[in-house]
DNA sequence: GTAATAATCACCTGAAAGGGTGATTTTAAG
DNA sequence: CTTAAAATCACCCTTTCAGGTGATTATTAC
């Protein structure tokens, strides 16, 4: 009998999830939440096997959440879950310890399949997932760069449409200080003009 | 007794309103589908009084869904559905003759009530969803650029980084050309370099 | 204390971008 | 058919960017 909680600040899939659910014999609701806070207060008292974890929840999300309950219940196996095929969310769950991914719109059996693999201590990725991880690899090996507080801050800046010498201006530096904080963000990027260095923040949700 | 159709790739969210509704008196499930085609199809030989529509779909999405079934069948209502609370779909879909919006994490009262709303010929704008609508208009009279298919080409390789002598050779016109779109781009978007440029477009979810 | 990193400043050069103006040619829509 | 929009091309000029190289001064970590 696998124990299963779930974490997911939607009802409507709530709701969906317990239906498809209800009928399987060897898998027992263990309970629900709709956020971080009020899933940390239900492992107080209680426990479950396999915890399917929304990614986006408003306040701490999955990501985090997933960090913390590891790190309390390192029994317990964490399933992420989302809408969305986001490579990037997908690796940082599970370098959280999470042990698997599936998107919503999997299939029953494909949820099924999540759920006993990882109870039995597998790795699960949904077919789609597994490629927008992939795929997120291949596209950037972008393992988001680590930026000085000085370059987030210029970076932000360039994005707003100031040029080098209103930087400069702005937050009184020499022009030729911005340029080269310019320059390293260039390089640290791995790319060569300003637009494909906004593309890359944007897409890493930098700005 | 209101007839309930519901368009959404998630078979979790399919199956998650489906049971919230099941016990509803006065409504009536008509069915569902799992992509704009198969919705199509089944209104060729069958009805349904409101339907609920995810935005985002493979293939074609809600919005131009939305369009098709309003032009098809102007007496059925059309609520949009979605995770997400982003004020440029909802406006999208209002305009699409939608006549309403509703996010994925409301409570069950709250869809009861939209669909009650909507099916009266009234306009539902789940609480959420409004203010996305209010904060979009307000943050950005952005009001995404109308960009003919040339610009959307070169936008995105702007954004892939290739300069203009690149783009020119890329796709055989001549540099002076692609600048021209170029400031066009920048005019239409009302920023003045292309570091401001791609920071819209990749909040607009152009790129 | 010392090594590593961040932050700062400087200059040279050529390439690219941005502002302005104007024009011809398709193409689509009425 | 006519009008509007899109797409095309051209050249002026100034600013900004990007590549390369090198250097000094905090700050932080070990």
């Amino acid at each position: 009998m696998i124990r299963v909680f779930i974490v997911d600040d939607h009802p409507v899939v709530i709701e969906g999830i317990h239906s498809l659910l209800q009928n399987e014999k060897d898998i027992e609701w263990a309970g629900q939440a709709m956020n971080a806070a009020s899933c940390l207060g239900f492992f107080v008292n209680h426990t479950a096997d396999v915890v399917l974890m929304d990614i986006s929840m408003p306040g701490m999300d999955g990501v985090e959440l997933c960090a913390v309950m590891q790190e309390k219940y390192p029994g317990i196996f964490i399933l992420g879950l989302s809408t969305f095929n986001q490579g990037l969310y997908i690796k940082k769950m599970m370098e959280n310890g999470a042990s698997g991914y599936i998107l919503k719109n999997s299939s029953k059996e494909e949820l099924l399949k999540a759920i006993h693999t990882v109870h039995d201590g597998g790795i699960f990725f949904s077919g789609e997932a597994g490629e927008a991880l992939i795929a997120y690899q291949k596209s950037s090996k972008a393992e988001l760069p680590e930026l000085s507080p000085r370059e987030k801050e210029i970076l932000l800046l360039i994005a707003e449409g100031y040029t080098n010498p209103q930087i400069a201006e702005k937050i009184f530096l020499s022009p030729f200080t911005v340029d080269s904080h310019r320059k390293n963000l260039l390089a640290k990027f791995g790319v060569k003009n300003t637009a494909a260095l906004i593309k890359m923040a944007a897409q890493l949700q930098l700005l």
